[in-house]
DNA sequence: GTCTATAGGAAGATAGAC
DNA sequence: GTCTATCTTCCTATAGAC
């Protein structure tokens, strides 16, 4: 089969470099923020040399695209680990106890999905600010799911609130370098679901 | 007087462009990031010319700072005026008001100071990065202050909870650029402080 | 004090050798 | 497919005329 060889396109033909420089900007980008890291930083972060990153992806843009669908698939992967749990409640308290552990990463960079949203929403340019409105469109409805099968009345209401919550606490924490903040919250919100009053 | 005139720092002399520039950079800032942002960027909104922004600022950061400062005033008029009403309950609610009432500028550029914070806080240059951070606690201090006159056991927990509500709001309606969510997340806000369960 | 012109440097993107 | 060298553009900051 060397003619599909030939075939593959190079998104797929080159799977190891491109997946390399994909996870690198994800994090790179999560530590530095889009406007300062160049694209130099990713390519010494993944091993690659710098001008070669341009076979690989046509402009900054398009690796800014890569490293969000990259923490797409990441939340996917947690969603769908936490989706084994039989009870709903175990599930948004597996979401919370997850947010915490990452505290630390929280406090010195922010949540990665939320520090993008609000970076790439300061650009009036196309459409990546939208993209990153998905991603948190992703986390509200798999949140707002769980609500509905417990019954509640107005689960995406439920679902802003807990999804506000852990985005205002990833920035206070990350604003004043204070992991504890994460944990203090986190332990709050385990406290609310465990049927704290308010909860239908 | 000509005496003393001479004397003045060119910080007091040059009032009004100073003051027009600082005005400039804490509106095109937060409306288009700090990285984003260029020294013409400012000068042109403050109808300055490019090259004379360094008589008054040394550098860009010295820029930012000021920006930051601003913000910093306007918060502090905002908590002077509340802290005319008698009652702390109602000072609570009014600074819930008064967030909701910006809603679409939180819906476009997100929370002044949050935004900032969050962009600063990805560089580990010089202090910059920490200020954000008191601003942030200076609107903490104050919240915490209003719930201790008011008798809660726990007033610093319960500002970190109140204000970090409303920094996930704003990210949230930024990212979704939905003002809706501000004004639904800011009645709720609204009915757990009027007497609302779990409040002492 | 005010402004223009420009130095100096950095970063995104491309051309083309291998 | 891989990598080097470089082109181009843009921005901060300064020098110096007025």
């Amino acid at each position: 089969m060397t003619d599909s060889e030939k075939v593959r396109s190079p998104r797929a033909k080159a799977g190891g470099k491109r997946r390399l420089l994909t996870a690198a900007a994800a994090r790179v980008l999560h530590e530095q923020g889009v406007e300062r890291t160049t694209i130099a930083d990713i390519a010494r972060a993944a091993g690659v040399p710098a001008g070669n990153v341009y076979y690989y992806f046509k402009t900054k843009d398009e690796l800014v695209e890569a490293a969000l669908a990259e923490h797409a698939g990441h939340l996917r992967e947690l969603t769908d680990e936490l989706d084994r749990l039989p009870d709903p409640r175990d599930r948004l308290k597996g979401l919370v106890g997850a947010w915490v552990s990452r505290r630390d990463t929280a406090a010195r960079y922010g949540c990665p999905t939320g520090t993008l949203a609000a970076e790439l929403d300061k650009r009036d340019d196309g459409g990546l600010d939208l993209a990153a409105g998905q991603v948190v469109r992703l986390l509200l409805d798999w949140v707002a799911g769980q609500y509905r099968e417990l019954g509640d009345a107005d689960p995406e209401g439920r679902a802003l609130t807990l999804v506000g919550a852990y985005q205002g606490m990833s920035l206070l924490s990350n604003a004043l370098r204070d992991p504890q903040i994460m944990a203090r919250e986190g332990a709050r919100l385990i406290r609310e679901l465990d049927g704290g009053p308010g909860m239908t």
